[in-house]
DNA sequence: TAAATAAATCGGAATGATTCCTAATTAAGA
DNA sequence: TCTTAATTAGGAATCATTCCGATTTATTTA
């Protein structure tokens, strides 16, 4: 998703741009596939906007999450992290450096098939791996040697 | 796993039986597949052991989880959630009454294709599928209707 | 069976992420 | 430009969880 296109989502849905909102735009574009925390875009969003504050970005961060422009991750023993991939993909998070790798695949599970044996109607998923990142390992491997 | 099982685990790990920590595991079976939280546990465990603290069963829990007796679940604006099951599974999840339901399905994905593509190695799995369950589904609907 | 000790426990304080609150500000439409 | 509902700032409050230090206890060993 683009900037514009972001942009264009908070009018479609007659939410104001303001320029907190374009500082916190402009970090999760830079940003990229880095899955960035709260304290981060807050961190990166205040040097664009240096009124910023840590409340705002939690409300910007929760109205963009709501309204489907960004997704919230949330993991064991880190802040939640907003995800501006919103394709269907898996979550690889490295448990040694937290760095968080995705990894698109095709819908796995067909949802009709839950549907018809469980009656559970599904309408998000969050699918994640733990593991080790190449580094990680390669890293884990010198280090043991 | 039976309590038998989970008795024999502690002591083959090194770790002491305690009456706190019977208490809890039989919360744990007696609970089956419902993914209690520490607090529902706690207050559980308590009836049994009365001297039982809130950081002793975090302690617990913790230390289970270490050790790969239970599984620790973390989900959005939800306590953690303590799971039994240590099969590969998917959780369900109801948005609306926060039940977890499981579902089995044969391993979805395979880790030498991820560690091959990506180079990430997997040692854990968080499945997760959030939406209605039939009954939230069904009321929804009388509602709506 | 008693002593030794490492582990476990208690309970309360501390933490950290997130939410809540209220007054002040502001974007956007009339 | 005026109006107003939305947004914001900043600080207090919340909640789950962890940490801490002193005490107790399960288990080992003599």
């Amino acid at each position: 998703m683009t900037k514009e296109s972001m942009i264009s989502q908070l009018r479609k849905r007659g939410l104001k741009v303001t320029p907190q909102r374009l500082a916190i735009i402009d970090v999760l574009m830079e940003q990229g596939n880095s899955h960035p925390g709260a304290s981060l875009i807050y961190k990166k969003a205040k040097k664009k906007r240096k009124s910023l504050s840590l409340s705002t970005t939690y409300a910007t961060l929760n109205e963009f999450s709501r309204h489907g422009i960004i997704k919230t991750l949330q993991f064991d023993k880190m802040e939640d992290r907003y995800d501006r991939n919103l394709e269907e993909h898996i979550n690889l998070i490295c448990e040694r450096c937290k760095k968080i790798l995705d990894y698109n695949v095709p819908f796995i599970v067909d949802p009709k098939r839950v549907v018809k044996k469980t009656g559970f109607s599904i309408t998000d998923a969050r699918l994640e791996y733990y593991g080790l990142c190449r580094e990680c390992r390669e890293e884990e491997r010198s280090i043991k040697g």
